[in-house]
DNA sequence: CTGAAAGCGCTTACAG
DNA sequence: CTGAAAGCGCTTACAG
């Protein structure tokens, strides 16, 4: 097979006589070529306070010359790998998405990479995941919906900067966090279904010991029944996250002796599951059951779906989270916590047309 | 909450006196505790060859008494760091949760762990991103729906092992290919559509002048349609991957004059924007308008989509990619292509009850 | 402003 | 089987 101009390879050749044996260019070769020392090559890299501008410049012709990249593992073992860790539960959640591209417009323009490790859905636990990844000298940590507690987050933090989004711990001065209300955000779906006239509102939840964005839902939907005087009605269903039993509670919730008439989910990804099960169950929505999902990701949109859901600013949270993050590699040590204010987005799901009596 | 023998930081505190400044336990501090030489270390951590048992035995218990962890980043220096890159087109797409699943399943029990980065749907171009990753010392890259052509693909294996799912390419010789008979599954889809009955079956596929998926689902597509006596009736729309693009490609698609009683889409996600689309135009799924997609995800079992699809068994593509690839980095150098026999999965968004004219 | 030298935590020949 | 030493590609005090 042939090469033709595979600029790797060639420039291995070209500058075969300085190259080290792993064919990559290296700091060495970029002072060689420049003329200077390693040392002064080194502070170009990292805009080092103290480089002459035509030794900066000269250093700088010789790095795109040689087409120099450094090595990110050599650097993280005196300093910074550039690199930041983001620990995520699930994958399939479309929420992540939203996130993500908040985090990416933060990295924009900066030397910083985000890379991205599957915690649960996984033989990982989430520990596990956060060891694996300060074992790969990430510069810090961005954990999403981590079920971790406040101890085992001040130990996370402790060795190296953290900023938790989906975790409330206004208390926590060893990290950041990064959340919208979730409180709030229960509380306005609670309402909306209130004065759209559904009254045996339930709530399907989620199976967590330790969630500090569950707890604040689960109290805001029962801080809303009770001022919206549905006490009697107040009802936690907590499942697993897998499709099959999500369906079989869902199912169960649906076909009791007094079904709900609204069902508030966790997540749309939960509320996409209801819908189906309702439709399978021939139950019309919003007339039979209105259906309320959280994040307010793409799918919601869909006309199959239609799902009215809490609009909590993924992109938002992304973006705050991973600017926290990046003070905090630069040395602030004070922890700082963001909240966002949610905000309802009403579609077909919970809204009948006819009225309700 | 108490940390009962928490291994980071009391660890830390522990031996306090032999770790090193940045407060990590290193393979000196094993060595020294164990009373053997570093290099007696590394050739355990390795499982290398010329230790015995005793020194061995030794050594793991002075490694699991001072919870030492290996730094990647160092190891990497010098040799692997056990760390393999996926790099994902889109986060958003459901299938890649399903690969995701078994690269995991195929990373248990090894020292491996694979560290995903997301191309597109962010600033970085493909290439930037496995630069990033090359630059942090993968062992190893998985690149999964590729747009990068055959010399591109060759230059990074040149570089680093590498095995691409996604990117028909059998006669490459430097990287390995996995996938499933994309244009086999077109045509699945077309004998499906005219088994049922329809006959102006169109194609929805994606702008790109380089994926070989889509060319070969394109070519399948085009040879079903021949073979069934339809090739007046070929038409195929391609259309960017943003939401907006789709909706507006498939609203004209439908409002046409000569609109098609059937859409084949290249995946599910752009399948289930079509059901929206056709939902607003009050059409009737599947007597108006068949749908399929591909990839089976778990959203075509939503009732509210019942969308039926292409399996590809992306669980048995992801766990086969990093099979080879460890193969790869072990060292095989001859190119193994692994397909994979398409299915069908039929469900109701192409089955009208009351048969077609 | 500039550079020589030490060292980060490992692995790899090479002796013994 | 075991270990001392060199070195991977960087950064960081420290001199000049």
């Amino acid at each position: 097979m042939i090469w033709p101009g595979g600029w790797a390879l060639s420039k291995g050749r070209f500058v075969s006589e300085k190259a080290t044996r792993s064919g990559r260019v290296t700091i060495r070769d970029v002072a060689e070529d420049a003329g200077v020392s390693v040392a002064a090559v080194s502070k170009v890299l990292r805009d080092a306070y103290g480089v002459s501008d035509a030794l900066r410049t000269n250093v700088r012709a010789s790095m795109s010359k040689l087409g120099y990249r450094p090595l990110a593992a050599a650097r993280g073992m005196r300093g910074q790998t550039y690199t930041i860790g983001l620990v995520l539960p699930d994958i399939r959640n479309p929420f992540f998405a939203d996130i993500m591209t908040g985090v990416n417009t933060a990295l924009e323009r900066s030397q910083y990479r985000a890379m991205i490790g599957i915690s649960h859905s996984s033989v990982e636990t989430e520990m596990a995941m956060v060891e694996s990844m300060i074992d790969r000298q990430m510069d810090g940590l961005l954990m999403i919906g981590s079920t971790e507690d406040r101890e085992n987050l001040n130990t996370i933090a402790q060795r190296k900067p953290l900023v938790a989004i989906g975790h409330h711990d206004p208390e926590a001065s060893g990290f950041d966090t990064v959340n919208n209300h979730d409180q709030q955000g229960a509380m306005l779906v609670v309402k909306h279904l209130v004065a759209n006239g559904y009254r045996r509102i339930a709530m399907l939840s989620l199976i967590s010991g330790t969630s500090t964005i569950l707890a604040q839902r689960e109290l805001g939907y029962r801080r809303g029944m009770m001022e919206a005087g549905l006490g009697k009605h107040i009802g936690i269903v907590n499942s697993s996250q897998t499709l099959r039993e999500v369906q079989i509670n869902a199912r169960r919730m649906l076909t009791g002796s007094q079904p709900p008439d609204a069902i508030f989910c966790w997540t749309d990804l939960i509320a996409l599951e209801v819908i189906s099960v309702a439709k399978e169950l021939g139950l019309s929505i919003p007339d039979d059951l209105a259906v309320v999902g959280y994040d307010n990701t793409m799918f919601c949109d869909f006309a199959q779906n239609n799902l009215t859901s809490i609009d909590q600013s993924g992109e938002q949270l992304g973006l705050q989270a991973t600017r926290l993050l990046m003070e905090r590699i630069k040395g602030r040590t004070t922890a700082e916590h963001f909240v966002v204010t949610p905000r309802i987005v009403v579609r077909q799901s919970s809204t009948p047309t006819s009225g309700r009596s």
